[in-house]
RNA sequence: CGGGGCAUAGCGCAGCCUGGUAGCGCACCUGCUUUGGGAGCAGGUGGUCGCAGGUUCAAAUCCUGCUGCCCCGACCA
């Protein structure tokens, strides 16, 4: 893509409505812009970014056995009010009536949908099981949104059901789902730790969240310096109790002591049980007997995780993408083209040859100094940077550097391709 | 909801204490110059000072009410 098409708007200046930096860098580089407290636009380039996560999470849940559906956001408070979760949930489900004064809510989650659909068409134990997913966008009523998209009212959230009919099935689909975690919070190349959590409102029995490591993060989380416990420091707290009095206490497995981070969580899965399925009287006979579906239910934040990897990920000048969530593999810096009518001629050659290759590339190709198009390209973070200008082009070769490293080096085209390739 | 803060040009801010009809930087427009790290000079555009009411000859400035936004807390898949 050409920069000259790219509706990116950067800032030269921190947002004043910001205090994080994941927030300040969002806004700064043309990711988003807040239309009110805890709602947002989602720029193109902000677009680009949350479609990579979105696409990593989808492909592993399909690898996994998922199947995609869409459920509606708007959802009739007749199915929240069989599992009296129109009740329970709190303000934070927001409800509103439509013209017939009928009562509906904006869906903040679906497990009452998703269980009146499968109720309906799933009438024996050959359909099962099944495990289905949705990449929607949710509403929270947050009492405090804060901190842009990292808590935001409206966002965008990949949540998924399993339906067995035995607990041990339902093991079977918790620990598939778990794997599919592991493989996708790797892919997303992000510094993660999953940890046991708390049920909470949304009821069932076993419960772990992954969290993403940063000093920013809402939540404590408690770690064994010896053994693989880790745990949300909310399980292990009595009433009253200050989270740092846990460090340094032996660790509850009996290996080693604890150790406290923060973190921001992206993931939670869930073993639901039967709590939906009976309320919902979600029930299939096998042999002589009616049984009630075992479920499960698993979150992944999609918007919050572009928040938290930027949270782990900048510096000074910016952002800086881990490749696999960059929206672009590499720009091309085309410096001072009025020197020399060679340097467009040079840039649009290596950007053919390059988007040929299979990379995404971003051509600068604005009307601006090589100030503001290093400026902005170091700051919407593109790990790989081509710089193409009169000097260059005398030397016969391009030059390359990282987006962390503060020199560039002389290649070849050759040396560039296998340099970007990695 | 409790505590704190903010609201003045597209963005970042000053002016408010001590009332006299709005200013700076960036951005934007025009021209010339410049060209490897957010260019220079000259000229220019742009504001119901969040909203409503009050005090006053006169309100961005003082008073009252409201709204929005941010931060801390409570809350939170």
């Amino acid at each position: 893509m050409k920069a000259k098409n790219l509706f990116f708007p950067t800032l030269r200046e921190d947002p004043s409505e910001a205090e994080v930096i994941s927030h300040k860098l969002m806004i700064k580089s043309g990711l988003i812009r807040k239309v009110a407290s805890g709602v947002y636009n989602w720029l193109p380039l902000g677009v680009k970014i949350l479609r990579k996560v979105e696409n990593i999470v989808r492909e592993e849940m399909n690898s996994f056995g998922g199947q995609e559906v869409l459920m509606p956001m708007v959802q009739p408070g007749e199915l929240w009010k069989e599992t009296e979760r129109w009740q329970k949930y709190g303000k934070e489900l927001l409800v509103f009536q439509d013209r017939h004064e009928r009562e509906f809510c904006l869906g903040p989650t679906h497990e009452e949908v998703i269980t009146d659909l499968l109720r309906r068409e799933v009438k024996s134990h050959k359909q099962l099981p099944v495990t289905l997913y949705q990449i929607q966008t949710k509403f929270r009523d947050e009492i405090r949104p804060r901190f842009g998209v990292m808590r935001s009212r409206e966002f965008l959230m990949k949540d998924a059901y399993s339906f067995d009919l035995t607990k041990e099935n339902l093991d079977l689909s918790y620990k598939n789902m778990k794997e599919a975690y592991v493989k996708i919070f790797d892919r997303l190349g992000l510094d993660y730790r999953v940890v046991k959590a708390d049920t909470g409102e949304i009821g069932g029995s076993d419960s772990e969240e992954i969290h993403v490591l940063a000093d920013t993060g809402e939540d404590l989380l408690v770690f064994s310096n010896e053994s693989d416990f880790a745990s949300n420091v909310e399980l292990m707290l009595e009433e009253g109790q200050d989270p740092q009095s846990l460090k340094g206490k032996p660790s509850p497995d009996g290996k080693g002591t604890l150790e406290l981070k923060k973190g921001i969580e992206v993931g939670h899965i869930f073993k639901l049980g039967t709590k939906y399925s009976e309320s919902m009287n979600f029930k299939i006979q096998v042999e002589n007997e009616n049984k009630f579906l075992e479920m499960g239910c698993y979150g992944i934040g999609i918007s919050r995780i572009v928040a938290a990897a930027i949270e782990q990920n900048n510096d000074e000048k910016g952002i800086i993408w881990p490749e696999a969530l960059a929206p672009f593999n590499v720009c091309i810096i085309e410096v001072n083209p009025k020197n020399d009518q060679k340097v467009s001629n040079q840039c649009e050659e290596l950007y053919k040859e390059l988007s040929n290759q299979g990379f995404d590339v971003l051509w600068d190709n604005r009307d601006q100094g090589p100030g503001v198009k290093f400026s902005d390209m170091e700051l919407i973070g593109i790990p790989n940077i081509v710089t193409i200008s009169k000097k260059t082009i005398e030397n016969n070769h391009f030059e390359f550097r990282t987006r962390e490293e503060e020199q560039g080096v002389h290649l070849s085209l050759n040396e560039l391709l296998t340099k970007i390739k990695g």
